[in-house]
DNA sequence: TACATTAACGACCGATCGTTTGTATATATG
DNA sequence: CATATATACAAACGATCGGTCGTTAATGTA
């Protein structure tokens, strides 16, 4: 058999194309060279399959996202840090339909169920750590004191995630290049020490 | 029969729902009370409801968000205003799903098509027109000259479209509040007269 | 060798999908 | 009144979906 890794593996990738709902078990199993029944060997159904799904793209936009950011020296260079490493992850094409996550959350928003509350709580635990990005560098004085955390987080996350719809339906790179200094410029404009981030 | 319009009015509600394919006609029958069959003395085929749907809404949106801007003053004022005028429409919930577009251009901008041509040629034509009123505005002086149009056209955009997964998925008004301060302060930030726009 | 366990499979099930077909009804026209 | 046309319908079709079932092949153990 082919292992489970790779399996999840296709199936993220399938799926932040064409949602995890759009995801046919035929498709998966015809993709990875098995046959539909196989998967029920590994698990129960297709929502058990949808929520392991999740829990490795979590995985994934942990490593390959939020770890790189974590270098970056703390304060506002990292809450930069973390943007840039979301649009290189978005530029560089790792999966097919660019980000699972968004595909999944206009997919499931209005569905309920534990796929919906599962999304619902990485999508809000992916806001609380911007939100902690911003306050600790405001702790640090690299942040006007009248900064709203919520505020920030919520202009940082807007700015990035709309790379991906600007992205498949018009041409590609030009909005990455908007998303990146819509956020420096921002960032420039609340932070006391010019010298931390780049100037364009 | 039921009016054409009126069984429009409900495709362009469900599918800011469910998406335009996840929209089924049985499910629209019974939902305008209509038998499924009926649907064909309409309308040839799905594609054929579905490219309609999609000039419904358009119709929809331009009445009641592009109109009302366009009767604030020119130049910054009237920006803001298509800002506000859309989440306006957000807030109220017109459509069961909040936003019609959004559904929709997640689920096709990878499925190639005549329906996502003409989604793709309606999300261009937004982008186009609130490029032009950042041009108009710094054609008036209200704007700083340094501004890229398509630089603001894209911030302003994308600042207004995140609210629709942040009301889905968390609790909801909260995320109007920092979607309108954040397009605000960017404007008062680039605009040399202070009393153009409101100060919060 | 004999037997238990596991992984993977082909075949099939009921449900739902978009679509086609034939037909009943209502209206308009001669 | 007779007839033609438009409108809506129920019924059914083939395709596809998620899921079940019984079987086969491979492996480990005695």
């Amino acid at each position: 058999m082919r292992s489970r890794e790779a399996i999840l593996a296709q199936a993220v990738g399938l799926a932040s194309v064409e949602g995890l709902e759009g995801l046919s078990l035929g498709k998966l199993a015809t993709a990875t060279g098995t046959s539909k029944s196989g998967f029920f060997a590994h698990w129960r159904d297709k929502e058990q399959l949808q929520l392991d799904a999740i829990e490795w793209a979590v995985r994934q936009w942990t490593e390959q996202v939020v770890a790189p950011a974590l270098r970056a020296p703390a304060g506002v260079r990292r809450l930069f840090a973390l943007h840039e490493s979301r649009l290189r992850f978005y530029r560089q094409g790792v999966l097919p339909g660019r980000c699972f996550f968004f595909t999944v959350q206009t997919e499931f928003d209005d569905r309920p169920g534990p796929v919906r509350d599962r999304v619902a709580q990485a999508m809000g635990d992916w806001q609380t750590f911007i939100r902690r990005l911003v306050a600790e560098a405001k702790a640090r004085g690299e942040l006007l004191d009248g900064v709203d955390d919520a505020q920030l987080a919520y202009e940082v996350d807007a700015l990035g995630e709309r790379v991906i719809s600007h992205i498949r339906l018009y041409d590609g790179p030009v909005v990455l290049v908007h998303a990146r200094r819509a956020v420096l410029q921002r960032l420039r404009a609340l932070c006391p020490d010019p010298t931390l981030l780049p100037e364009d």
